[in-house]
DNA sequence: CCACATAATCTTTTT
DNA sequence: GATTATGTGG
């Protein structure tokens, strides 16, 4: 982080907040009352400035704490923040308002959802459930879901929201566009049966903040009087609706305070504005504007390779980072002959860091545009026995874990028809499709939601006695759950369920090699709920919260992709997989030309700014991408870094990637034509000669021995890989024949021995 | 109604 | 390649 010396030296009694700043950064900080926008660069102290000001703020007496709003895009930055000033002004800190958006906004609509045609016990969809919504909604109006994929409605009607667009309003915008024209009828169908099941999606938790806002201006002139001062974070990232959802809040105050870089803006696939920022000047216009450029946590070379980088972006505010550091070593630029290859350098060099510089593990990533390209380099990683993490495999949203969510979120509201149908008949209980369908429309027709009609169908012949006897005991269950709701704890009520609905025996039967993690992973499920007051607390937690154990327990490697990267730093930083189509992204310059080209770049930008010492870029000629192999030619990203800060290697008999030929010159600026690339064709035709591989039995349960004595022929059981036999021993190394995953060489430590039946 | 086998679909990025 | 939707036989 920042160090101090050469900064000028603070007066002896200069509270904390106020010392080691430079010169742009106190001016922020002390900044009190008005609009300021603060760009503020890659490493150049951002979270410092954000924290200091608040406790500025509050030490002052300017503001009191709980008048102070501190928005920020993930939880994690939210705690990060809190936890900062905690230190400078103690438990003040509980009284202020921190939080993402969503939360924040979630926590306001809770207190006026019946303005809006809500219920306070509203339930968060996750992804999972608005698809299977919309795909109701579309299969009801006979729309041809083959044709058009709910996902892309269901990313449309997320646009308009981000966008601040209730359906009416989209119905004049631009209705006619996807769906044979029934795109804002859709809309409109969709939000009706969100509020039919009492519940909101994302995008929803704004929205209805601003309906209740410019509907009822009482209450927000309430909120006028509690929230004084607003602090957003990563500012580059709003939306629309988080845009008008911040002007109203502060419209009368005007004491806004937004953080932000214009050349870290890589959201706009989700709707992320950076208008919003190079417009604050014109909408605020006694805002004042700050430039944080000094940059505190890179070398010389990385800084000057970034800079240049992001220097070929047009549309951009302009910020000059310099920092005081020596130049350090230059940017490693590697090209190699295939995918396997440049995983192993990868492996090689973080094995050779960590053995003979001692750099340790956790300061250590490598970043992917994309999440599947975590997987060949965990492979390696597996092989050569490098501790790994992968950060983004994300808890909640497992299946088991939202089996299990949904039985709690039935039981806490009733009116969950999602939730309902996902574990009706899970695990089977006899309740198939057509008894389902049964449900639903009853329900539909009688205007209830499912579990209410389902109880009614008791009573009356609807359904065969088979089926009604089996739905007799799920709706009991229910109700019998539902009245321990107040009775018992509610770590132990989960228990129940799991093991009353049959649940656990249902994982327990299963055989696959994963079906024991899985039930693990509701025992973890049992510790998280531990930590909250009761249910609807916990299901508030996950439905706002979805980054799971990501925590950097340390010693491990971390692996993760870009996006997941930003707001982190690292000593070492590998970025492998430059090669044209896959970074920059194809898809992203189809679908949104000469921009969505310049938000790449931006995360090649974001990637190289992680890195403190070191940085590895790589490409490789030809890689195998979904079991096809492909020919790539090196990222025109490669070519944009400068010489005087790279050093290029390559393997034996390889072109340059970084050569300033023709190549890139030639290569068209993409527009936003629609369909694929060229590559895409080809692929679907080259798909045709698959063959499906017959499916290798998988043997029993294993039972960790803890022994290392392997011999050949043992059967064992590997995390990942799943069951295989031992073919031959070197040292702590095996090589084992996987019945699915082929030969591998494993470090002994990996596999468990299956006890032979 | 269930279990299994085959076919289709998809591969950014996430609060 | 891997997961998920659909179809078929019991």
């Amino acid at each position: 982080m920042q160090t101090e010396s050469f900064l000028p030296k603070d007066a002896p009694d200069t509270p904390p907040w106020l010392q080691g700043l430079n010169a742009p950064q106190k001016k922020a900080v002390e900044h009190c009352d008005g609009p300021l926008l603060v760009l503020s660069g890659a490493g150049t102290g951002k979270t410092r400035v954000l924290t200091c000001r608040l406790a500025n703020l509050i030490s002052t007496g300017k503001a009191k704490p709980w008048n102070i709003l501190a928005v920020t895009f993930t939880n994690k930055a939210a705690r990060e923040m809190k936890d900062r000033v905690a230190n400078m002004i103690g438990p003040m800190v509980e009284q202020v308002w921190f939080g993402t958006f969503h939360a924040l906004a979630a926590r306001i609509l809770r207190r006026h959802a019946e303005a809006v045609g809500l219920k306070a016990n509203f339930t968060i969809l996750d992804t999972d459930d608005q698809l299977r919504l919309i795909k109701q909604v579309m299969e009801a109006n006979h729309i041809d879901v083959k044709r058009n994929p709910p996902r892309m409605v269901l990313a449309m009607i997320s646009r308009w929201k981000d966008k601040g667009l209730t359906p009416d309003k989209v119905s004049l915008a631009d209705a006619s566009n996807l769906v044979e024209g029934s795109g804002a009828d859709l809309y409109a169908q969709y939000q009706q049966r969100l509020l039919e099941l009492n519940a909101c999606d994302f995008g929803d938790l704004l929205l209805h903040n601003l309906t209740l806002f410019n509907q009822y201006p009482d209450i927000l002139t309430d909120y006028h009087q509690r929230i004084t001062h607003v602090m957003v974070d990563e500012y580059q990232d709003t939306n629309v609706a988080q845009y008008l959802w911040i002007s109203l809040l502060v419209q009368k105050s005007r004491n806004l305070c937004c953080v932000g870089d214009d050349d870290q803006s890589i959201y706009g696939w989700r709707g992320a504005e950076v208008a919003n920022m190079l417009r604050f000047a014109e909408i605020y216009s006694e805002a004042e504007t700050i430039r944080l450029e000094e940059n505190y946590r890179s070398t010389g070379h990385i800084l000057g390779a970034a800079s240049v980088l992001i220097s070929h972006n047009e549309t951009r505010l302009g910020k000059t980072l310099y920092t005081d550091d020596q130049h350090g070593e230059k940017v490693r630029v590697n090209g190699f002959w295939d995918g396997a290859s440049e995983a192993r350098a990868v492996a090689d060099r973080i094995e050779s860091l960590a053995r003979h510089e001692n750099v340790p593990l956790d300061s250590m990533a490598v970043l992917v545009r994309a999440g599947y390209q975590t997987r060949e380099f965990e492979d390696v990683f597996i092989r050569l026995g490098i501790p790994y993490r992968v950060i983004g495999a994300k808890f909640y949203e497992r299946q088991e874990i939202r089996d299990a969510i949904a039985y709690l979120r039935l039981i806490v509201q009733p009116a969950d028809d999602l939730a309902f149908e996902r574990i009706v008949n899970t695990p089977a209980r006899g309740l198939g499709a057509k008894t389902i369908a049964t449900i639903r429309n009853a329900a539909r027709q009688q205007g209830l939601p499912m579990l209410a009609a389902a109880e009614n169908m008791l009573s009356d012949t609807t359904l065969k006695p088979a089926a009604r006897k089996h739905l007799a005991e799920f709706v009991n269950m229910v109700i019998t759950w539902r009245g321990q709701l107040e009775h018992i704890p509610h770590t132990e009520l989960v228990m129940t369920v799991l093991d009353e609905s049959g649940y656990t025996t249902m994982w327990q039967k299963e055989k696959t090699p994963d079906a024991e993690g899985r039930l693990e992973n509701l025992k973890e499920l049992v510790t998280a709920m531990d930590s909250f007051e009761d249910l609807p607390g916990f299901l508030e937690h996950i439905s706002l919260v979805m980054d799971g154990d990501n925590t950097n327990a340390g010693g491990e490697v971390m692996l993760m992709t870009l996006h997941a990267a930003k707001g982190l730093e690292f000593d070492v930083v590998f970025l492998p997989c430059w090669e044209e189509g896959a970074f920059p992204s194809q898809r992203t310059m189809d679908e949104k030309g000469a921009s969505g080209l310049e938000e790449e770049r931006r995360l090649a930008y974001v990637g190289i700014t992680r890195a403190r010492k070191q940085i590895f870029i790589s490409y490789a000629a030809s890689r195998r991408v979904h079991g096809l192999w492909q020919s790539g030619i090196p990222s025109r990203f490669l070519a944009e870094l400068p010489d005087e800060h790279l050093i290029e290697e390559t393997e034996h008999g390889m072109a340059s990637g970084t050569a300033k030929p023709v190549t890139f010159d030639h290569m068209p600026i993409p527009t936003a034509a629609s369909g694929y690339g060229p590559g895409w064709a080809r692929l679907q035709e080259r798909r045709q000669r698959g063959f499906t591989p017959s499916r290798a039995p998988v043997e029993g349960t294993s039972a960790l021995t803890g022994q290392s004595d392997y011999a050949i022929g043992d059967r064992v059981f590997h995390q990942k890989f799943g069951n295989g036999n031992v073919i031959a021993i070197e040292g702590d190394r095996l090589t084992i024949a996987f019945d699915k995953a082929g030969d591998k060489k494993v470090v002994a430590g990996f596999v468990e021995r299956v006890h032979k039946s």
